[in-house]
DNA sequence: TTGTAAGCGTTATCAT
DNA sequence: ATGATAACGCTTACAA
């Protein structure tokens, strides 16, 4: 956005090809000297005709490089063979990731893709998943934030196929697919632990996110089960942001009694207390122990390298993506079986604990 | 991939609310007691009616909860308000953010996105363009491969509106907006020759690759303006890749007289270069200078920090998103002005040189 | 095997 | 101001 230097060079164009209108059924029938549903039949692979009409109809098609008209197909079979996906912001890898794991999955059964941003704003989450359900897809993929879920209830109740990603509705009365969070942050919490750490900060993202709420409960669970008090001044928020992390971080550091070792809610702000860090001399792994929810490329690259908790991101797209074809493909069935599916995630080590 | 572990809970459903179907325009107009005519204009807000109908078609709609099919409208209207865009690969964050560059600009004049991931392979840029352009979208923007280059052209000549992204086609005449990468390189090169330096080796991308091939060509332009011979010695190929560019590099130190700077064209390769370093103990910025093309968020965290050529991602986007809508909304104009718009780098100073 | 025609859910023109 | 009705481009049941 900062840099607005730009060279503009532009070309008047000759001219653009005639741009006729393209051909419809229609035309390709007209020039086989076939009927339209004849055309249709061929072109489509069903019902009979003779080989000779195929014949004729395949050339015409060829010559006049015919099409099928998408939306006109959407329109008479009731599907628009794409399916939607509403997350919180794509440009964050993990979303990233996801996004191409969905796509991957969905354009291998002949599945478009497409794809809106919330920023975790509830009344945008809410506009996509009303324009998506004018017709536009056949299933929805939405990690929905905490104030859609009654509306993703009922969505889903009125028949349009979702799977919730990465969170959940309350009440498994939505299919989901999510990262055993509590499970990944007692891992890492122990670890600490069992490295004789007593005074183990937490920073956590967003409270009411469920990722952020589970991966806290993880925390609790690990410091209760070994007995530890769970003091308010090592429980920080760094809602999800580099830039307030690192500002919790540095408040972390200020305490009269400050912890040996911190766990963060996410990569985005595990580069943000880094930066704190590194910024106020204090030798990670050394002084402070670290371990950051959610694996990255830049984690084996920095030093101390950072340990972390990896989640399965790739596979969690691809399953939530399968969930999803599955129920599109069977929407016929009222009573339904509604899949939860919860994945581990693995704690990874390396220096910076 | 690798982590499989998961748990599966099953939930049988009681049962689906009546998965009645949705209500369409007739049914509205039923209920209204009006024609279907007529309460298409008070919905579409056109044409004229009186106060009493309104009020009686717009109960009817929200007793009804009544949404307008876009699909139908789509068909009616020869538009479908969606756009396609197909890149490389989506998980890589410089198609990330000019991804949310481009969903942001759409949305904001009511356009869906629809994305398509080739991995550099031209056969499925191909279907993804074929099947886009089967009414899907009304418009595409795409950072084409070399090997698609003549069918893009016969797309927007047939009336498609294209432009293309962070490539262009050859001869001015298809849009485009673009980065200087040439004066990128040739700043970051010249920087490192005003240094001192001599013998600066170059880390490719992918041959034929418009952006590697232009920071190729800056590289080569600033060592012959300075009188400085090109080694093939040092001129290596990443491919892009983190790994290919780890062995790259590798070479270069064995080399039997290794350069003293390097620059690397793309961030994903710095990493690996990163890593090279570290692991045969040279030291960046001291044994060996590093410059790469591409700003990332690991840039400042990692020591010592990474210089680069920083490009304006999301601007980019954001404008080659608005020069396609200008296309999509003019699509009339049968003789249409070409802009190539190619926009400045600027060169960041870190620790790294 | 083939043609005809009735939709799919809209918009928009043409009478009235 | 309102109601018919013809498209949009396709699929498919029904007749022939």
């Amino acid at each position: 956005m900062t840099n607005k230097t730009f060279a503009k060079i532009i070309i008047y164009n000759v001219i653009l090809e005639d741009a006729m209108k393209k051909p419809t059924l229609k035309d390709v029938a007209n020039k086989a000297g076939v009927s339209l549903g004849m055309a249709s039949r061929v072109l489509g692979n069903y019902g009979s005709y003779s080989s000779d009409t195929k014949e004729k109809v395949e050339n015409a098609a060829r010559d006049l490089s015919y099409k099928k008209h998408g939306i006109a197909r959407s329109l008479k079979l009731k599907s628009s063979r794409t399916i939607g996906m509403v997350m919180s912001n794509i440009s964050n890898v993990f979303w990233a990731t996801i996004t191409r794991a969905i796509e991957d999955c969905a354009s291998k059964s002949g599945y478009h893709l497409i794809v809106g941003n919330t920023d975790e704003d509830f009344k945008k989450e809410r506009d996509y998943l009303e324009t998506f359900c004018e017709g536009y897809v056949d299933g929805l993929l939405v990690s929905p934030s905490p104030n859609n879920h009654s509306m993703i209830k009922k969505i889903y109740r009125s028949g349009m196929p979702i799977v919730t990603i990465d969170r959940k509705i309350g009440g498994f009365c939505v299919p989901s697919v999510t990262i055993d969070n509590i499970d990944g942050a007692y891992q890492a919490v122990s670890h600490f632990i069992s490295k004789g750490h007593r005074d183990i900060a937490i920073i956590k993202g967003i409270d009411g996110i469920m990722t952020s709420d589970q991966r806290f409960q993880g925390y609790c669970k690990a410091l209760e089960m070994h007995g530890i008090e769970i003091k308010t001044d090592y429980v920080a928020a760094g809602l999800f942001q580099k830039e307030k992390a690192y500002q919790a971080a540095l408040e972390l550091l200020q305490l009269s009694a400050p912890p040996s070792a911190i766990f963060v809610c996410n990569e985005t702000m595990a580069m943000g207390v880094y930066k704190a860090l590194q910024d106020n001399q204090v030798e990670i792994g050394k002084h402070i122990d670290l371990i950051g929810f959610g694996d990255t490329d830049w984690a084996t690259i920095v030093r101390p390298s950072l340990s972390c908790v990896r989640q399965p991101i790739y596979s969690m797209g691809v399953m939530a993506c399968e969930s999803l074809l599955r129920l599109v493909q069977n929407n016929d069935t009222q009573e339904a079986v509604i899949e939860n599916i919860c994945m581990k995630a693995e704690l990874i080590i390396r220096n910076s604990c």
